[in-house]
DNA sequence: CGTACGCTTGATAACCCTCAAATCTAGTGG
DNA sequence: CCACTAGATTTGAGGGTTATCAAGCGTACG
């Protein structure tokens, strides 16, 4: 989630912090809801997700975080974690204390403009996804969730655009508020149609244009360039 | 959306920012999608919300703002608009530009930090509407929007709690993703229940407890105190 | 008194959920 | 190497929630 460019004593100030890596199990909390938390997480590797809860049990992810995302960076500001972090597939994190992050992010205000901003573009993913659950239909919601990780991923390789997606069709349901089969039964769709692969934890899109079509994708929340190759077809 | 304790010269500071006074129509869009704003809008008076669109022509209200809340603070960071900014009631707006809130937050850290804490706030709420969304029936859905803005208008008279939220119903159901019909359907059902009424732009809830139990409704993602009314209950 | 907007109702159909069970896959231990 | 197991994917059938279409009614306002 790289916004904003810093200058060389900023990463330096940031390399030297001092941080506690843990791995984590696929599957397992990392953050529970309702603790109260001192640092912040970290994505060193794997795939972690957000998840909102229900008190009747449903669990809803409310985004995904890869390696170089920090989940959990709102919490510097309100430390009460109001949703639990979860890892999908085994991840490492490592657990920076909030005391620093406010110390570096007084002393040079560059930090706390980036954290901050970092802080803001998660948000606007927030907005999006809020717009994609309520206003689209499933395949749809798939698609557009799949064209935002393609392009947060910005992994493209071969002549088709490949990125890591290790999640189980029960974790897309969750995100997108559906069904396990009724997520099975879309996918197959997307499939059928020759839009997009997915096997082994690799998403392989195999027409961007109608995938984009079907997810009425519109890049701009991300607030990123669009990677190369997608940009000549944006 | 007060979360922070200021200061005296901290609150001088803030008093003393230009802006420019703004009366907005009903039902009028204040700020528009994709354009680049160098100013954040204060909502002094009025109800608002921000919108966001999909191509197909689908509205999805994401979030309300009453008087004090500053819908597009993020804009400091990220200046171009995603989501549109609409007055769902007549509204007045401050516009305060993007150089002196940074120059302000850079001069007095506290307000920084307050400002910071405003945007993750925000954020909070965006994560928990996702769930609302992507989990909960049309009931449920409208349950917990209400309850969510009895703790944010925190305004309690008589022996029911009752707060001004002047949408239509055409708004519930842009927020909730819901069809107007349903939403009217499933209005009426909440009222037949003896739960919740509506009037005027006025909501007047008769059973809290009811209403918070079929909203499966958990207060702490707004990082606010509960009302003392609603604390007894709560 | 006309018009715009908001609320309400009815009927029909589509989308999606739930339940249930079979198949497949990968990892584990004998 | 093979049986065993847990997780993941897939399929079928039936039902319920919600959307869509269409129209009637109320109300505020110029």
């Amino acid at each position: 989630m790289a916004r904003t460019q810093l200058t060389k004593v900023e990463q330096d100030a940031i390399l030297s912090l001092p941080g506690i890596l843990q791995s984590v199990e696929a599957r397992s909390d990392f953050v529970e809801r309702g603790d109260e938390q001192t640092s912040a997480c970290l994505v060193v590797s794997g795939l972690c997700a957000r998840m909102g809860q229900t008190i009747s049990g449903g669990r809803q992810i409310t985004n995904f975080y890869g390696a170089g995302d920090i989940p959990d960076l709102h919490g510097v500001m309100l430390p009460g974690a109001t949703s639990a972090l979860s890892a999908i597939s085994a991840a490492e994190i490592l657990r920076v204390r909030h005391t620093d992050i406010r110390a570096m992010a007084f002393s040079f205000p560059g930090i706390g403009e980036a954290l901050w901003r970092h802080t803001v573009s998660d948000a606007a993913i927030s907005a999006e996804w809020i717009v994609n659950v309520g206003q689209r239909d499933a395949r749809s919601r798939l698609a557009h969730l799949f064209c935002e990780m393609a392009v947060r991923h910005d992994k493209v390789s071969g002549n088709a655009f490949e990125f890591e997606f290790p999640v189980s069709q029960a974790n897309l349901a969750d995100a997108t508020g559906m069904s396990v089969v009724h997520t099975n039964r879309s996918l197959q769709s997307l499939r059928r149609a020759g839009t997009l692969q997915m096997r082994g934890g690799i998403v392989a899109v195999e027409d961007w244009a109608t995938l984009q079509a079907t997810a009425e994708f519109d890049s701009a929340y991300l607030n990123m360039q669009p990677p190369v190759r997608f940009a000549a077809v944006i």
